[in-house]
DNA sequence: AGCACGCCGACT
DNA sequence: GTCGGCGTGCTC
């Protein structure tokens, strides 16, 4: 890390920029000198791109060609602790630097000027008449004293036209000045009175504010099951970290999930929190970025790259939802937000809550080791109870064909009906039907580019690949033997589903809910809102409704199929379906009533469903904790996948063996390596994929090793290689 | 990432 | 003879 702080003009400095050259280059510092940290215009080849001073210059290229930074643009110094953060998460992923800062530098106009808006202040001359409306413009003036209005946005709070605010700055009583665009967000109130917590709750807040307070790194483990109350526990975490002046990020797996809880912050702190997502403007992100540095947000709520931007004074990261899947997932570069959420605050000695229902094992180990302090919230918030979970053994069922929803589930949820209370039937599966089979050849429809079938969505009336999004009309002849009208759905999906509670409870209103139904995040809200307020009888729901909406009058959850997620080989598969079926279960029950989840079964018997029946969640923890440390596989041992891809099979194939030949690198530190093998899909976007997997003993130094053993291989021109750190998959 | 340099096929 | 294909390499 740099030594030096300032750089006299002339001096040579290097620069890290965000183009993919693997290394920072060196410069001469500016006229008037540069600090370390400081956001640079540099010059590289015919083009101007921007960097960061990394720190002093490396040296070992000729003076005379070194070529001098052209400006220090006006926005906040990257931190040290900004830059030992990437340092290391780069060195963790083996992702390049570069490609790191390129997430640490994701918003637009970085290098503009501050831009200016015209806002509007009182002025000096009182208005020559009072009329009712002017008196409204000027209480709105007057009450938000520190806000800037533009003309358009104080007609609109003042409730009067454009033609009031015209004529009261033409008179002097309002005058016009020039304010930078970016301006910090309102002020959140943190001594605002929060919801009456149980003794439970009040317990937990007290400890994570009491170690906010004490300051420093920890990390916290916040287990509760659905319902008990988490976001209250760990909004009061928010409001001691605001009285401290520091800085709260809150992550959140699921856009969808923004709204609502945004709605939850205003009504806890009387203002909005910034909102960071990839559904948010440029201009809104960009504000964000420069506030967060500047330290006028107090808040961000957002998804995984939120953690990215360069916070002043970061105190708290909260990872809603810890567990979920989506945290780990590439978006250039693949990293896990929640170690990376853990990395990050360990630098910049803040406290992270994990909070889930139902933790991921890795999670679950590091507290178990002591390395997560944990917390656990035992009671349902208000009456609420846990549902009363049973399976449904479906081996014994006699369905006719095409039908999925068992004689008892049918029965109780008619019975639910007759109350006046909510169903929910439950699948993970979007579309109407997983497999279009040709019924005269028996050929399945595949995708072009993938190893991927087809899936039919009737409601957007098109075969859909769910692995690149590839989709076609639905044909009526089979491509393979040209039989027509042989063609036949075979398998539900949520939208078959749909049609079968239809026919099975025609007097029900039934909503269905599936992410490629509702365009946009808005619509799907207001749909879920809307179900909330009783607007639905049945609600019918992939993975989306298991995800942290709160459905009040719901008391019955079925799921169609509960062994879906046990298949496969993937070691995570008992974990992801433990974890699934209980947070879908969570839904029943929330408020009065206890609530019945019951599970459509062809293995009863599995260890995984009868732990999900049995509510044993530290006996499934533990007996899954044994078998990952017998396999020697994480969080008991490292992995990391190696994926090769390019467009010959062959090609790919021998880049993968001799890979796995000449392995001395790795042997050295103790680590195997197994395949090549066919990638999970072994084909996308008509590339080739094959994957080595590597597994070494938890202390191995595995990065060094990994980076020594794959950067020996030369690759051709269009194959890539990607290693996948903590690979969420493995077999 | 861009953009240049460079070495082999079909065109004025 | 040269215009242009995109494979390889460099950018301080």
């Amino acid at each position: 890390m740099p030594q030096t702080d300032f750089f006299a003009p002339g001096a040579v400095v290097s620069v890290l920029t965000a183009q993919p050259l693997d290394r920072p280059l060196d410069y001469r510092a500016p006229e008037g000198g540069c600090m370390t940290g400081a956001f640079v215009e540099v010059p590289l080849g015919p083009r101007k791109v921007i960097g960061v001073v990394w720190g002093p210059g490396q040296g070992g290229f000729a003076p005379a060609r070194l070529r001098e930074v052209i400006r220090v643009l006006d926005v906040a110094p990257m931190r040290t602790e900004m830059q030992e953060f990437l340092q290391r998460a780069a060195d963790y992923t083996l992702t390049p630097l570069p490609a790191m800062l390129r997430l640490a530098t994701r918003a637009p106009g970085l290098a503009d000027p501050p831009a200016m808006r015209r806002v509007l202040r009182p002025g000096p001359t009182p208005p020559d008449r009072w009329t009712d409306a002017r008196r409204r413009v000027m209480a709105v003036l007057g009450d938000y004293g520190g806000l800037a209005f533009t003309p358009t946005e104080l007609a609109e709070a003042a409730g009067v036209s454009a033609g009031v605010i015209k004529g009261l700055v033409k008179q002097g009583a309002i005058v016009e000045e020039a304010a930078p665009r970016d301006a910090p967000f309102a002020r959140l109130e943190p001594d605002l009175p929060g919801k009456t917590l149980s003794a439970d709750q009040a317990a937990a807040a007290t400890h994570l504010c009491a170690g906010l307070r004490q300051g420093g790194y920890a990390t916290t483990l916040l287990r509760g099951v659905t319902g008990s109350g988490k976001t209250e526990v760990y909004l009061e975490a928010v409001a001691e970290c605001l009285r401290q002046g520091r800085q709260a990020l809150v992550l959140l797996p699921e856009i969808a999930l923004t709204a609502e809880f945004i709605t939850r912050v205003e009504q806890r702190f009387g203002a909005r929190p910034a909102e960071w997502h990839s559904g948010v403007t440029m201009t809104e992100r960009r504000r964000i970025w420069k506030m967060a540095g500047q330290g006028g947000v107090q808040l961000v709520v957002g998804a995984r790259s939120a953690l990215f931007l360069p916070f002043r004074d970061l105190g708290l990261v909260i990872v809603d939802e810890e567990h979920d899947n989506s945290y780990k997932q590439e978006d250039g570069v693949l990293y896990n937000a929640r170690d990376m959420a853990v990395l990050r605050a360990s630098i910049c000695g803040a406290r992270v809550v994990l909070a889930s229902a139902t933790p991921s094992l890795e999670s679950w180990a590091n507290a178990e080791a002591g390395k997560y302090e944990k917390l656990v919230l035992s009671d349902r918030y208000g009456a609420a109870v846990m549902p009363r979970i049973g399976v449904i053994d479906m081996r014994g069922e006699k369905l006719p064909a095409n039908r999925w929803v068992s004689a008892d589930l049918r029965a109780a949820v008619t019975e639910r009906l007759a109350r006046g209370e909510q169903a929910m039937l439950f699948i993970n599966r979007r579309g109407y039907a997983p497999v279009t089979l040709c019924r005269a050849c028996g050929h399945q429809i595949g995708c072009d580019h993938c190893d991927a079938r087809m899936v039919e969505h009737r409601f957007l009336k098109r075969l859909v690949c769910h692995q690149c999004g590839e989709s076609k009309p639905i044909p009526t002849a089979c491509p393979s033997c040209e039989a027509e009208g042989r063609l036949a759905p075979v398998g539900p999906g949520v939208e078959r589903l749909s049609e079968e509670a239809a026919a099975l409870f025609p007097e029900a209103r039934i909503a269905t809910l599936s992410s490629d139904m509702h365009g946009t995040a808005r619509a799907l809200k207001a749909e879920i809102e809307s179900i909330a307020a009783g607007g639905a009888d049945i609600v019918i729901g992939t993975q989306l409704v298991a995800k942290g909406h709160n459905f009040p009058l719901l008391t019955l959850v079925g799921v169609i199929d509960a062994d879906l997620g046990l298949q496969g080989s993937d070691l995570r598969a008992a974990e992801h379906t433990f974890q699934l079926m209980r947070q879908v279960a969570g839904r029943a029950g929330r408020v009065e009533a206890q609530g019945v989840a019951l599970l459509q079964s062809y293995q009863p018997e599995h260890p995984v469903i009868r732990a999900i029946v049995a509510g044993d969640e530290e006996g499934f923890w533990r007996a899954e904790a044994a078998e990952r440390r017998a396999a020697g596989v994480p969080p008991y041992g490292r992995m990391a996948g190696i994926i090769l891809s390019g467009p010959d099979m062959e090609q790919v194939f021998d880049l993968g063996n001799r890979l796995a030949r000449d392995d001395v690198a790795l042997r050295r530190v103790g680590a195997r390596v197994y395949g090549p093998a066919p990638a999970p899909i072994a084909r996308i976007r008509g590339r080739h994929r094959v994957r080595l997997l590597v597994k070494a003993d938890r202390a191995a130094p595995l990065q060094a090793a990994l980076a020594e053993w794959t950067g020996a291989l030369r690759l051709p021109a269009q194959v890539r290689l990607a290693v996948d750190i903590d690979p969420q998959s493995f077999y």
